[in-house]
DNA sequence: GTCTATACGGCGATAGAC
DNA sequence: GTCTATCGCCGTATAGAC
């Protein structure tokens, strides 16, 4: 934890990302102060002050390379090819995954938009929303070819969401169920969900084929 | 919000509670100052004292009475009779009319254990850990009878928990959707989810009836 | 039970030497 | 880029009068 005076640069820059990431994940925003943070890296507080003009910012920097990362990753996991099934399937286990090896990050983007002054919550919410879109134009897709029945496909998605984005709030690494048993249980039961069994009579109408054919473009 | 000097009581109590719940659901309990909470409730921040020793003991009460209450409302709801899929709908339609009632302290009881000091943290995830418990008794009840289909309960559970969860951070009343709409959407997703239709493949052996037909016993 | 006043510490942020 | 020093503010909690 100590550390030399005078020695410099972009590793300790790279050390306060992870020191706050860890620190923001245990204690959250407004618990954590900044002396906490500079003493985890090692350096004295006012020396953070070379890498961010204020606390906010660094909340909001944190969250907004993480929520581009996030996007990154899913577009490069994501193809808009295949049946409903295979692109959820897809969608899914790129979820999972992403939680599993990055809790932190992502918990801090669920429990800290809160923390965020406005201008910068709209920013990411934004965001977010891009990423729930996807997952809805998925299982609108589905549901055009028949795969899924779904009676709301917002409702859908929030519940598939939630439910896999909980997993980072038990998960643990070397404990009972290793990454692929998750992977696999979860894909199962949003497959299951998706699939509507038990909830016939209820559901509307059906849309016809025809009429989303042009699934692949652009919804919003 | 101003308020008559010298006036007095239980009426306090009340305001008190409720101010806290709404801060503590806004900002959080390490952003939420005493000073903030005196001025909704009207009085002066020192006044807060006579109804707590401090700031934590605040906290620990408030989440406390309210898994109580929702112990409570879960077994005049529950009742140890049907089969699996009578049991997990009486739990689930119980919890999202809880969550959809009152989604502050729902939501205040899962973000702020962290804030909990160790002991009262322990002592709250305890009462959680029965509530869960709660919920995984009657899925292994519907497993073995063989209504449900689910690779690994315990993460069912957890899945169903935070799907449902969940609904208290989008639900707004008002809005779109009614409470009835998403109760049965959300109970139809769920009875959808252990139906395990798609995942047949990946399922273990499913239990002998007569293994578990002491499944009104006490788990734990 | 409420008020006023205050103790005491930690907070974010800045200034200036090296 | 880092350090030391410091500013002004706000936090929880307490004491004592009414």
């Amino acid at each position: 934890m100590a550390r030399i005076a005078g020695s410099s640069g972009p590793k300790t820059e790279e050390a306060i990302r992870r020191a706050g990431l860890q620190l923001l994940y245990t204690h959250g925003y407004a618990a954590m102060s900044l002396r906490q943070l500079a003493g985890a890296v090692g350096i004295q507080q006012g020396s953070l002050y070379n890498y961010f003009r204020n606390k906010q910012e660094f909340l909001f920097e944190l969250i907004r390379s993480h929520m581009r990362d996030l996007h990154a990753a899913l577009d490069a996991a994501l193809l808009p090819e295949g049946n409903g099934v295979a692109r959820l399937t897809r969608f899914v286990e790129f979820h999972v995954a992403y939680h599993i090896e990055r809790p932190q990050e992502v918990f801090i983007c669920y429990s800290e938009l809160r923390s965020l002054e406005p201008e910068n919550f709209s920013a990411i919410v934004a965001m977010r929303r891009d990423y729930e879109d996807k997952l809805i134009e998925i299982l609108e897709f589905g549901r055009a070819t028949g795969e899924f029945r779904l009676a709301d496909t917002r409702m859908a998605a929030y519940a598939i969401l939630a439910m896999l984005s909980g997993i980072c709030t038990w998960y643990r690494p070397g404990g009972r169920l290793s990454k692929d048993e998750v992977r696999e249980t979860f894909l199962g039961m949003v497959l299951s969900l998706v699939s509507g069994v038990g909830m016939e009579e209820s559901l509307p109408e059906p849309p016809r084929l025809a009429e989303v054919s042009r699934s692949g473009a652009r919804r919003r």
